[in-house]
DNA sequence: GCAAAAGTGTTATCCCTACACCCATGC
DNA sequence: GCATGGGTGTAGGGATAACACTTTTGC
């Protein structure tokens, strides 16, 4: 819980460096153990969770703002990031802007304004991801995206928006680069699919299609010590990944 | 052109009622014979010109600014608009703050300063369409597509941004109903999609596609007064159109 | 009657879907 | 050896793409 006094001084500081009324909202998917997670943090004001959000300085980039928020929330850089909409509803914040209306004069509080958010989805390599939480939060931790605690704000539906984003993305754009290890199995990845989609896919059309994408190399090896027959190891072809990412895929699910 | 007066008026007027560092700018797509046309404005400071565009007031909805500016623009309500992306380089307005620059005082000037733009692109009607200059401009018109006057700002980057959103957005949704006059040939249909596509399409293919989607009504007149055959004329179904709308058409061209 | 535009139908191909059999491994 | 998961191939169906002939109309 923060202190009225380091409630002013963090106002004092944001007032200084940050545009008023444009924030950041980032949607982090991660994947692990063939489930899809999202980051998110635990607010130390409310039995609440919010997505990892920010603002833009007053020179910076829109995306080097979601990209340094997202590096202090997770230590990672050269993150795949990707803005996919808008939220601008003036009363999007408004519960929470009564909160910190009770902590300090209003006039003068940075964070009783409204703020249009600038949502970007992230996808992200849940390993080496270190989720660290901000000043407002005190628990900052990967979700199961099919068990989500209780949202803050209109945090719910940017969250939606992302995954409906990132579905339909899907169709255009290769997206495990980001998201697998650098070598896996071609269950896995259909793991990854499968749980974006939210829906079972077939075994060997899955394989087929991307495979006909060119942009996996096979691997001499296996993954041993499974119970069962060992499959093949995968990596991404990087040259034609990015091809197919600027030129785009074909077809959809 | 404006004189130093008008403008402190101005600026004294939009610091009291628009957001700080926000913009609007806004992709404005009609069709008439035959031809794609966007709406521009052309600036009477500068040889160039502008899209459409405008701020957003202290507390409304940011698709309610978008409306209203367009509203503003063309005498239209009800505009078909999206918004597709947003424009945040800090620079991004930098020749167009030093114009402004020699004019006001820096400190105190509401349009020396970053803006922040959200990208909207709108499908209108263009025969009802009235295209009427802000007060930053003389001139508002129609320009062809395919043969554009030269950009102010970056305003060619979001001209290309929205025609690139509006070509992938053909793949999921029905598009004419805004763009077209309420009767309207299948040729003339397809020459829309022509245009906006960039590219030939088969006439039969089409045709069966356009039919497949079932949105269109056939109607017993045809089009006289042509040179050659008769083209029958076809009205959209709109109930039909919505549904498309809402749950999204199929395949790709 | 001829040129130009519009109406309509057929075929081939590709891609996606559905489905079946064999192989490797751990218990 | 048997259950489980993984590797691979094939046949059918639906949609798309390519393509040709006929009809109408103004000159």
């Amino acid at each position: 819980m923060l202190t009225k006094e380091q409630l002013e001084t963090l106002w004092a500081e944001a007032d200084e460096i940050y545009l008023n009324n444009i924030s950041i909202d980032c949607v982090v998917f991660g994947f692990h153990e063939g489930v899809m997670k999202v980051l998110m943090l635990k607010s130390n004001n409310e039995d609440a969770w919010l997505l990892p959000g920010g603002f833009v300085r007053k020179l910076e980039p829109i995306d080097v703002s979601a990209n340094r928020i997202l590096k202090e929330r997770t230590g990672l850089d050269e993150i795949f990031l990707k803005q996919f909409h808008v939220f601008g509803d003036p009363d999007r914040t408004k519960l929470h802007n009564e909160m910190y209306r009770d902590m300090l004069p209003a006039k003068k509080n940075f964070f009783d304004r409204r703020f249009i958010s600038i949502g970007y989805y992230a996808l992200v390599d849940f390993v080496n991801a270190n989720p660290t939480p901000d000043v407002f939060s005190e628990v900052c931790t990967w979700q199961d995206i099919n068990d989500l605690p209780p949202f803050q704000l209109d945090h719910e539906l940017i969250f939606k928006t992302a995954l409906d984003t990132l579905r339909l993305q899907l169709n255009y754009q290769p997206i495990g680069y980001n998201l697998m290890p650098r070598e896996f199995t071609m269950p896995e990845l259909q793991k990854l699919y499968e749980t974006i989609l939210g829906k079972k896919l077939d075994r060997r059309n899955f394989q087929r299609r991307m495979l006909g994408f060119g942009i996996l190399n096979k691997l001499e090896e296996t993954r041993k010590g499974g119970a069962h027959k060992a499959p093949y190891l995968y990596e991404f072809n990087l040259e034609h990944y990015q091809a197919a990412l600027d030129g785009g895929l074909s077809g959809g699910w």
